[in-house]
DNA sequence: AAAAAAC
């Protein structure tokens, strides 16, 4: 396999950014989808997120938009995304891999105003990344003609389908020049999906880098067995939370946004740096909510899925279903949120009394059993079956246990160190109801949960630093999801 | 049973 950037026969302008930004060696999925999209083949990519994807076709992209340009509400390349966070993340790595080109991009999502995008589209945009919603919208506006789109990329199709997408993504299809690129990616191949390949897509090339529904190697998970009563519940956590040494910053998943917005709060109330995420709040709030955890301003997102797939937070420490994941995949999903670039992490799932069919069906999709862990987190035997899930014992006593030996460092292909990251303790979103003043952080708060003094929390972390010291003494390694906070997503700068 | 996405 190619081992580094230059022998794919991308650009200089693209090869140059690369190196700016720290990385030397294309991931696997890079590596064998850039040559085919830069021969123009169409392309099946079956790869998960946080395997490097975006970068495999923006990359090649930015090579092939040199020649030519762009000319006024006249694309030449379209890029759906499921969400909108997802399609501002696609958008910063245009503008941060597209540094050396003097493309225009245009994101167009719903929930902000017309008039941004408006105004990029009248100037002439080469790049349209976009969720079907509000591009389908523009274009009955009249805003856009997609006559001149010659890349088509459909990311994250599995997810286009359960969110009932496919409609508008073959409409959309339909309103695009037959003769295309159509680069397709997908983290799974249900027959619908499959069907959708063969009717939108011209003799592609099929890649696979990643096992279907494997769960990374680098995330420790636990389950731990909660009664079902919501504050019971709620105890349990916090208590998980601050048993935990190793937490630098956490990713909490409800099933319901009500659940969601009502434990971000609680957490709140107990003194915790906590924010909500859910598609119920608007679009400002959710980008300052995730701005503000990127940046390590929040050390607790309480999020629904929106949240589960695709969103690159480099450095997530650890991973909270307090709600089981009622479908399996979402549980691989989820978890994925931590573990990340070769990072280690941790997942723990709350197991209420009717949570075993699930838990049972996850694990029989990732082929492991999970280990029962105590409220304190110490593992303690394979998981029950189905069925005998008591709820009530000891799970919710106290234990006040410190966490337990992380994993060792797992080999890493993928990313760059980011940053160090900086550690305060201001203002927090008030994610939901805008009040009028920005909330300051009590000075005391629990141990594991607060975001600690820089020192302190560097001293937390020996077992992650050390594996990141040993990828920055080669360079970075490959090219993945690690890109800074979004432009898009730091454009709000007060938090109210 | 729920989440996501256009106004």
């Amino acid at each position: 396999m190619t081992s580094d950037f230059s022998g794919l026969g991308l650009s200089d302008k693209v090869t140059e950014a690369v190196a700016a930004a720290g990385y030397t060696k294309p991931t696997e999925i890079q590596a064998q989808a850039i040559p085919h999209v830069l021969q123009k083949r169409d392309i099946i990519g079956i790869a998960q997120t946080g395997t490097g994807k975006t970068a495999s076709f923006v990359l090649p992209m930015l090579t092939l938009l040199e020649s030519g340009r762009a000319r006024a509400r006249m694309p030449r390349t379209l890029i759906l995304e499921p969400t909108r966070e997802l399609a501002a993340q696609v958008h910063e790595n245009f503008e941060k891999y597209g540094k050396n080109h003097k493309l225009s991009v245009a994101l167009l999502i719903g929930g902000v105003s017309f008039e941004d995008q408006n105004r990029v589209l009248d100037r002439g945009a080469d790049v349209l990344i976009a969720t079907p919603g509000r591009m389908l919208d523009q274009f009955e506006r009249g805003r856009i003609l997609l006559t001149g789109v010659d890349i088509l990329v459909i990311d994250e199709a599995d997810r286009m389908l359960d969110m009932g997408f496919i409609p508008d993504i073959e409409r959309i299809c339909g309103l695009l020049p037959a003769r295309r690129q159509t680069l397709f990616f997908s983290a799974t191949m249900p027959p619908e999906i499959q069907k959708l390949t063969s009717r939108f897509l011209r003799d592609p090339v099929r890649l696979e880098v990643a096992r279907q529904n494997s769960t990374a190697e680098t995330i420790e998970q636990r389950l731990v067995k909660v009664s079902g009563k919501p504050d019971e519940k709620r105890e349990t956590l916090r208590r998980l939370i601050r048993a935990e040494s190793g937490l630098t910053n956490a990713i909490i998943f409800c099933n319901r946004k009500r659940d969601v917005a009502t434990l971000a709060r609680s957490l709140e109330r107990h003194g915790f740096s906590a924010g909500a995420l859910h598609g119920d709040m608007d679009q400002k709030s959710r980008m300052e909510t995730l701005d503000a955890f990127k940046a390590d301003r929040l050390t607790l997102l309480v999020a629904s899925d929106v949240a589960a797939r695709g969103l690159d937070i480099p450095a997530v420490s650890h991973v909270f279903n307090f709600d089981a994941p009622t479908h399996a995949e979402d549980y691989v999903h989820r978890i994925g949120r931590t573990g990340r670039a070769g990072r280690s992490g941790v997942s723990i799932t709350l197991m209420g009394p009717s949570d075993g069919k699930y838990i049972d069906a996850i694990q029989k999709l990732i082929q492991r059993d999970i280990p029962l862990a105590d409220a304190g987190g110490e593992a303690q035997a394979p998981a029950p079956s189905r069925g005998e899930d008591g709820s009530e014992e000891n799970a919710l006593a106290p234990r006040g246990r410190r966490g337990r030996a992380r994993r060792g460092r797992t080999s890493d292909n993928e990313t760059a160190e980011p940053p160090a990251r900086r550690a305060a303790s201001e203002a927090r979103p008030e994610a939901e109801k805008p009040a009028a003043e920005p909330r300051r952080r009590p000075a005391e708060r629990p141990a594991a949960a607060a975001p600690a003094p820089e020192k302190e929390r560097r001293g937390e972390r020996p077992r992650r630093a050390r594996s990141q010291d040993i990828d920055d003494a080669d360079g970075p390694v490959g090219f993945g999801p690690d890109s800074p906070v979004p432009a898009f997503l730091l454009r709000s700068s007060r938090i109210n």
